[in-house]
RNA sequence: GCUCCCUUCGUCUAGUGGCCAAGGACGCUGCCCUCUCAAGGCGGAAACACGAGUUCGAGUCUCGUAGGGAGCGCCA
């Protein structure tokens, strides 16, 4: 069998968490099997539907790396085919005209409801005789749907599901102006795609018996279903608009690495024994959409945090000084002139959780500060540190071979002479370097910064000093 | 209201009747290391929603209760 599956956002809205898992596990089942990969918008809801959504969601589906095979494709191409097969299902009486008001229906709800009775069609134009056509009036098409046994299933990821079917009505298919509705045109859509596993979020695990009847109207085998549950926020409530609900380029621009996005939502509802560390090859090979679990699951960001160092740090530095490159440009800082990103990374990545940390905890190996951190200042910078700093400036100056090594026996060689230990001489020349009183282990700050700038700012930073013996 | 789905540490999870006085990970926390911040090493606190039943034995099976979620559209 050949496996196909697809992603079918509406295109409504951005690509959030939810819905990039949901492609994730799509995209994995189809990789992992050797299949097919199918996005295919569903924009019949052309009010609600948006050129820019479209694109939002492609851009964050090509951020993550979810490449499709085929596609997009767009149901709004789709009409006559749509048109064609309810032709056809309403000539072999599997489909019927209803003239009914959507005043009636809404009155029909309601007592419904009131009766404490679940609320469904009443079928009164199921049956109707042509001949009591009401005029004047341009019907929406119901399917027929079956009115006894049941609707089972063996879900992927939940296991046998049954619903009965008086506990379904005749769903419409088609307004009155012809257009279809959901519920069919997911099911032509997948019929004639071919779409072996719909991998969707549980929410439509209502939908799916209807989906079923409506196969088997059509004579066609029903894919395989895996419902796989929702996302909820950090506080455990559903995602909202108000509950971090972003667009997944959102993490992009926050300054998370594809690779642990991935790495993270895959381990959201799926596991493989006690790993936590997945690269997309790592997926492609292990997973299995029966290892998904049943249950919802929460947005955790300080477990984000944690991969994404991690990926920083393991991915090749080239490779992350490209999206390291983009953080600077946001934060309008030029690079052209400092150290090889590469070595930014090499050095930061493990005191950092985001590519926009580093970007704004790198910005003195780029730029040049007009003061000292007061705190920093005030604890490092002071009369008892000036001799200590001219002597590791006279020290720096000295050096020709300007590399980590030779700092790092420049500063344990004046610490010496001094009869300091270490962090009497380093910590002032980092403030003095820095500008603050953190930073990556001194040597590699000093080596990155370069000599000319090392020795400009503790120019500066004897100055300050002086400044502070005069004023006592 | 009705139907369907879900329920192991704060969070993500392992667990498919005995290997579980419940393991891993994030976070939290104690100590060590240390030029700052980190990272790292070694420890620690922390969970089977509740109640029945089946069984020699239940986190694992069944039923019920409670709690949560979804659906019940001429939205997708």
């Amino acid at each position: 069998m050949t496996i196909r599956t697809r992603f079918a956002p509406s295109p409504t809205g951005f690509l959030h968490v939810g819905g990039a898992r949901t492609a994730l596990f799509s995209y994995l089942h189809a990789r992992a099997n050797d299949g097919s990969f199918i996005l295919r918008i569903e924009d019949t809801d052309i009010e609600r539907s948006t050129e820019a959504s479209i694109q939002a969601i492609m851009d964050g589906m090509n951020w993550l790396g979810l490449e499709w095979d085929e596609g997009p494709i767009f149901q709004t191409d789709r009409f006559p085919r749509y048109a064609e097969v309810i032709e056809q299902l309403k000539a072999e009486g599997e489909a019927y005209p209803c003239y009914c008001s959507k005043e009636r229906l809404e009155k029909l709800r309601e007592g419904q409801m009131e009766a404490g009775l679940k609320p469904k069609y009443d079928g009164k134009c199921r049956d109707m005789d042509p001949v009591d056509t009401p005029a004047g009036i341009t019907p929406v098409t119901r399917f027929r749907n079956p009115l006894e046994g049941e609707v089972e299933w063996n879900d992927l990821v939940r296991g046998s599901i049954t619903i009965s079917n008086d506990e379904l009505d005749d769903l419409v298919i088609a307004r009155p102006d012809g257009s279809p509705t959901y519920n069919f045109t997911v099911v032509v859509d997948d019929m004639d795609m071919g779409i072996s596993h719909v991998i969707r979020g549980d929410d439509h695990i209502n939908n799916t018996p209807r989906q079923i009847n409506i196969y088997r109207a059509l004579d066609a085998e029903p894919p395989l279903f895996g419902h796989v549950p929702m996302i909820l926020g950090e506080d455990g409530a559903r995602l909202s608009k108000r509950h971090g609900a972003v667009g997944v380029t959102q993490y992009r621009d926050d300054g998370y690495l594809p690779e642990a996005l991935l790495n993270y939502l895959v381990r959201l509802g799926w596991s493989h024994g006690d790993e936590e560390i997945f690269s997309i090859d790592d997926m492609v090979r292990l997973f299995d959409i029966a290892d998904v679990n049943r249950k919802p699951s929460s947005f955790n960001t300080e477990k984000l945090n944690w991969l994404n160092q991690h990926w920083m740090r393991s991915l090749p530095a080239e490779q992350v000084a490209e999206a390291l490159a983009w953080q600077f440009e946001l934060l309008g800082i030029d690079t052209s002139t400092g150290p090889a990103l590469a070595d930014i990374v090499s050095v930061q990545a493990e005191r950092v959780k985001t590519l926009k940390e580093m970007a704004e905890q790198s910005r003195m190996f780029y730029e040049d500060f007009e003061e000292f951190d007061a705190n920093a200042a005030k604890k490092n910078l002071r009369p008892v540190s000036r001799e200590p700093v001219e002597a590791i400036r006279a020290a720096l100056e000295a050096i020709e071979e300007w590399t980590p090594e030779n700092l790092h026996q420049a500063i344990i060689d004046t610490a010496e002479t001094m009869g300091l230990n270490m962090g009497k001489i380093a910590q002032p020349l980092r403030v003095a370097v820095c500008g603050s009183g953190v930073s990556p282990s001194i040597d590699k700050t000093l080596w990155l910064v370069g000599k000319e700038r090392c020795l400009k700012r503790i120019d500066m930073a004897l100055e300050f000093i002086a400044k502070r013996e005069a004023a006592t």
